[in-house]
DNA sequence: CGGGATCCTTGAAGATACTG
DNA sequence: CAGTATCTTCAAGGATCCCG
């Protein structure tokens, strides 16, 4: 067993378990919206577009409960429920906006791959 | 339609699209083990461990498609084929470290967030 | 308005067996 | 050794209805 091998494993399991809740559907999405401030559940919904109430709740909750964002509900009628990231989740932008910088400048390289891959095989 | 929100979006697509491939169960484990160098099927298999011999194939094909490792097969009985990172690997290397760099030193955070939230929901 | 509860459809993932 | 083929399981995601 050569040494270091079992922490580089450890290590990348953690990574893989930040990634499986950063790397879902929804959650870049609603993380980014939430980097410019606080929203409510009906207009991050709204802004994104195409997401299911179900989800964008379902999202949230697992957002909450790792930390990132808190829930803040007003007991007004109708209520209000306003979302926002903690310092945990702002902190987290940096390296996924980073991974956001570089999906978008390497997006077209990897669609070119993904072309000459399908035409070579079929 | 406030400017710069189309685009926002379009880039927030483009991070999920990048995230999905690179945030699945296996993706990160096999680039980080292929960022050390060449590696064989059957080395991959042994490094990874609890991977099963179809994921790995469906993983490294995936990865192949995308342009982000080689598949270079060596016609010997028995057969031998060597995965390697490609430059687009490499350099997706580097924001995915980043983000293991993330992970590992706030992973006990996430955690304890978790504890906390489940204690107080349940 | 902000969900919860339910049902349903996929696709991801694993186990197993076989093959060039 | 490095896969392919097949079957099964399971959870993510979506649609719909309901409620305080």
């Amino acid at each position: 067993m050569k040494p270091g091998h079992h922490h580089h494993t450890e290590d990348c399991r953690a990574v893989s378990e930040v990634l499986s809740r950063v790397g879902d559907k929804w959650t870049v999405l609603v993380v980014q919206y939430l980097g410019s401030g606080p929203m409510r559940f009906s207009e991050l919904k709204r802004t994104i577009g195409g997401i299911s109430q179900k989800m964008l709740t379902t999202t949230l909750r697992g957002l909450e409960r790792d930390g990132f964002v808190t829930r803040t509900v007003f007991p007004t009628i109708p209520p209000r429920v306003d979302y926002q990231l903690t310092e945990l989740g702002q902190e987290l932008l940096t390296p996924v906006t980073a991974l956001g910088e570089w999906a978008r400048m390497n997006i077209l390289r990897i669609r070119e791959a993904r072309e000459r891959f399908d035409e070579t095989v079929v």
